[in-house]
DNA sequence: GTGAAAGCGCTAACAA
DNA sequence: TTGTTAGCGCTTTCAC
């Protein structure tokens, strides 16, 4: 059977269905007629139809989050916090993977269908294509990573290079003095970010050998076959392995292990994200938070702010990573302490 | 600025909307009135508005996947699964969580809202008065779980009682004869199952123990607590932890160790999903996999295919687990073997 | 093959 | 306060 529209509650309640309407939503409107129609309404089991609302008000009241990868622990994390804030709104969520189907680019550009007010978008990396998109698109979007100054759009990011030093400055204070950086693919925006805190980060101490490599991506298997290559040859080993994300940093462990080498006494290992796997790793990884949950709330809630204001003016917030200690890198101390970014 | 409309294409193109759509849909028009209103919508950058198409359509397009506990590993992978699908045949997913905002019956009810084609479900607890939002729902729903019989809804399920005979033949097979059963909260559909899928099993072993008790969730957290309790007092310890998940497999995993249990040589440990989890803990946790990847690429085929064909006989799907062992059960050996069910 | 017109279900001007 | 009516943007009969 069909769903009753407003008209057969109208009907029922016998009033227009311009008062019917009113009456449902709270309108002005007498209380003998909200009663009536409120009567009709349950009785039918009316329910105003989404579409036929979301056409005449111009209101889908959907948003859409876009992520390149589904199934990464930290964009199922920042999902998590925009789906609270987003359901809590009033809106709801669609969830569009670039992965499975088309790009990135290409989800922007869906956004001209008018099927949501908005956008919270992760992207991989971001293209002069992703930006004029991003700058076509008819709704508001916002942006989790970077993205070039002079683009006028909201962004979300988080601030990898203080977070590669936290990582670098813990290992050198910790006594290590020979570090491989382990880094994702170079050609991404996370991968650059993470090579450029790493750089910096060994720069400040005069007393610190490194190196870098990368993984094929940012995955466990990737992680471990890279280092199975990088540790496993001829030549001074590194004393410590700075993974460029917590999942390169459980591959390494892998591989650690196959070497015969102890974590943290041969080796020092550490991850960054702070991802359940960290904390669940035994020896536990030393990771940096960069706040997955937190961008994803303040993402959701740039978005809703400047759908409640189109006119007010592109906000850039940074949040601050922190250092979550664990076993993979102490000499000996397992208890996990805590040091926050300035 | 507004996006354009079929009428402002129609006026560039110099023909009728009803042309316009024509041509635009691929029905029967001239080539040359394709070729005009083709170059038009592309001057004007026009797409066809999402809403507006629905309304007249009576299809959304969208399909929803609702959730008790986005952030679940279990969950995530469902949803992934799920979303492949989904997207590959042209429809959108708008993900609600229940733990956000309304419990899963609400949000069944909001199907009455005509916002989604289809809804997949997957509730932690089947009550009369979802079953009543099920069979009054006006768009189809496939659930991913247990549904009383006579209820004629399309339904996926894991068979975790079989998942469980695994899990005890394997502990037993491997020597232990002392065996705790650790379940998270008995009064969800899960936790029911995995109880009775353990007594059954141990109930064809004549000379096992076996004792049961719960965790207060399905978390580490709680695992942990509940196997501290469990394993820490006096009396004689079990050999085997069975624990109804893998995220209380590895809270037992934890617990042991700051007991100074040695799994598995002390105490061997199982946990259940199959989740990354598992496989990253050390000693690696072995587990059985309910199939939740292809649990969710099945809710969404059979959603597919009733909507394609709303008269079909409803379908039950079962999927056979899997069961992985991993080091915490293993005496000495420590290669992973993988057992079918049949 | 094309155009005029109806109508999907709703909200909001406007008039009464 | 209420009812009549237009119209959101689109697809699709129906007559030509």
């Amino acid at each position: 059977m069909r769903r009753p529209t407003i008209t057969q509650v109208a009907a029922l309640a016998g009033v227009s269905i311009a008062s019917a309407s009113r009456a449902l939503n709270g309108q002005i409107a007498s209380a003998e007629t909200v009663e009536k129609v409120r009567r009709a309404a349950a009785e039918l089991g009316y329910v105003a139809d989404a579409t036929a609302r979301s056409l005449k008000l111009r209101r889908t009241q959907q948003l859409a989050y876009a992520v390149a990868d589904i199934g990464n622990p930290v964009y199922v994390e920042m999902m998590s916090a925009v789906e609270r804030v987003v359901a809590s709104s009033g809106y709801r969520l669609v969830i569009s993977s670039s992965a499975a189907a088309s790009s990135t680019v290409d989800l922007v550009h869906d956004l001209g269908r008018g099927y949501v007010d908005g956008m919270i978008v992760s992207p991989l990396r971001v293209t002069d294509e992703l930006v004029a998109a991003l700058t076509a698109s008819p709704v508001p979007v916002v942006v989790l990573g970077r993205v070039p100054d002079g683009v006028g759009v909201d962004t979300v990011r988080a601030d990898s290079v203080t977070g590669m030093r936290l990582v670098v400055d813990h290992l050198v204070e910790a006594g290590r003095r020979d570090l491989l950086f382990l880094n994702g693919p170079a050609d991404t925006t996370p991968g650059l970010l993470r090579q450029q805190g790493f750089d910096d980060a060994v720069e400040r101490h005069g007393d610190v050998r490194s190196r870098s490599t990368t993984a094929a991506d940012f995955t466990i298997a990737s992680g471990y076959r890279a280092a199975l290559d990088a540790l496993g040859g001829a030549g001074p080993r590194p004393d410590a392995v700075v993974a460029a994300n917590d999942l390169i940093a459980i591959g390494v462990l892998h591989a650690a292990d196959d070497l015969g080498l102890r974590v943290p006494h041969d080796l020092a290992v550490t991850g960054m994200d702070n991802t359940e796997l960290a904390e669940v790793a035994r020896p536990g990884v030393t990771s940096v938070d960069l706040g997955a949950h937190e961008r994803g709330r303040v993402a959701a809630d740039l978005l809703l702010a400047r759908i409640a204001d189109p006119g007010r003016a592109a906000h850039t917030v940074t949040v601050a990573p922190s250092l979550h200690v664990r076993g993979s890198s102490a000499a000996g101390a397992a208890s996990a302490q805590e040091r926050s970014a300035g």
